[in-house]
DNA sequence: CATTTGACAGGAA
DNA sequence: CTTCCTGCCAAAT
């Protein structure tokens, strides 16, 4: 049974599995995903999001921990509030990486 | 198979 | 601090 799930698939399996209160950044999710300098192809799976209920896509920020882009809500704005509810350490409108990354298990 | 695009990252000006 | 360029990778057309 030869399948090859795309890179993507991966992404998506990658972003589940982060829990709230924690974010990973593109770079991060596209190690995982078996890349580590695919954070493009991350950004393009991520805009792919064939389900946004399903894929917590807002725990995923840039390497700054400033978020790039959310396709939903009003975007970036509700993407840092719900960072921000989840309990995400903020530091401005950055989030606190040194607290909130999310380092594999 | 070639080209274009995209929610990136990092460095230079 | 902002803006531009380069490098990198995967998916879509």
């Amino acid at each position: 049974m030869p399948s090859q799930p795309p890179f993507s698939a991966r992404v998506y399996a990658v972003v589940q599995g982060i829990p709230a209160g924690k974010v990973m950044t593109y770079q991060d999710v596209a190690e995982e995903a078996g890349s580590s300098r695919a954070s493009r192809a991350v950004g393009t799976a991520m805009k792919n999001n064939p389900d946004l209920s399903r894929i917590p896509c807002h725990r995923v920020v840039g390497s700054d921990g400033k978020m790039r882009g959310y396709a939903a809500g009003e975007g970036e704005v509700t993407k840092m509030q719900k960072l921000k509810a989840e309990g995400v350490a903020f530091a401005g409108e950055k989030v606190n990486l040194q607290t909130s990354r999310w380092k594999g298990a």
